[in-house]
DNA sequence: CCTTTTTTTCTGTTTTTACAGAAAAGTCTG
DNA sequence: CAGACTTTTCTGTAAAAACAGAAAAAAAGG
């Protein structure tokens, strides 16, 4: 499949964001040419398409995969492994928050709950254990937050954003 | 400044962290310590309690200062600038969502726009216009909510995130 | 099973980013 | 404005990450 130039720009756009939230180039760039691209692909194309290696390819689709954005399909008559994703953005930003939380904010929240558990936190300066505390406590609050997200199907997440923000407007207008 | 072993602890998951996110490692552990000193620190002191070059600590303060998380004090009686952080996590975290916002959000959701106003939109699938209409309906609304939420003092934003919590739950429990 | 197709892993190269040290520029003080 | 101090910029090096191509492994078909 070749590109036509204004889902090029797209796939090249989210390679370069995904870069900057560190994400790998080449991984961003095959799940946006899957998103847009609305059907199962098989590496093949996903190489030709993207002009990347195939092994790289394949490492990608492994990351996707851990990350439950890219599943495996068989077509049938067809050999090879076909990859999709899923075509709701919602839904694509409620894995990638779940899976953020559990590989970065998580194990976060568990090293600073060892340091306020250390004896040694008795040497460190007031102040500190309390930002170290108060740390805790910010990442705790969005943590709780996102459990909240993530139990939504995805379009009634939408709504609650929509609602949340009246709301917010709402309480402001009252201060 | 010799670090204690808490701190230290602390300042190098935070430069991991940054890592993570798209942050050099460096400004990210320069930010924790200011974070965690509580105090107006002068580059010479940063640079020997983190053990990097000077230059490196220079460039990470200009870039932090560009994100307004850092400012120049100046200390009586002291001819070197010091530079301090606020110790309020949660007006930190408000200066980085608007940092990213404005520095990859915003640039991404004109991309997009400039996308669907390209008249070549026309010879792409209509499907692939649909999900670029979805994706940048998604920013716009995340957008509209990072919004809300900087405009509040901190404390009243944690509130507010308490309060919209209570709701989420509320709304789940109607379905 | 053996052959072919497909996928994954491994290894070396390239590219990018981070960084240190030196040089330059700027600032303050007397 | 001379000299010392301080900060920034520049340049080369080192480290890390990304990547391509080849080799190996796995899966499917006959």
């Amino acid at each position: 499949m070749e590109l036509k130039p204004i889902a090029e720009r797209f796939v090249l756009h989210w390679g370069e964001m995904g870069s900057r939230w560190g994400v790998n180039r080449t991984v961003a760039q095959v799940h946006a040419l899957l998103y847009l691209a609305g059907r199962p692909m098989d590496a093949e194309e996903i190489t030709e398409t993207l002009g990347v290696a195939r092994s790289n390819v394949s490492t990608s689709l492994k990351e996707l995969q851990s990350w439950n954005l890219v599943r495996v399909v068989h077509l049938k008559g067809e050999r090879r492994d076909h990859f999709e994703t899923s075509a709701d953005v919602w839904e694509l930003f409620k894995l990638i928050v779940a899976g953020r939380r559990q590989r970065e904010i998580d194990p976060t929240a568990t090293a600073l709950r060892e340091c306020l558990a250390n004896p040694a936190i008795a040497d460190e300066e007031e102040g500190t254990r309390q930002r170290i505390e108060d740390t805790l406590k910010f990442i705790e609050i969005m943590s709780s937050l996102a459990d909240e997200m993530l139990r939504y199907k995805p379009e009634t997440l939408m709504k609650t954003l929509g609602v949340s923000a009246r709301i917010s407007q709402a309480i402001r207008r009252k201060e």
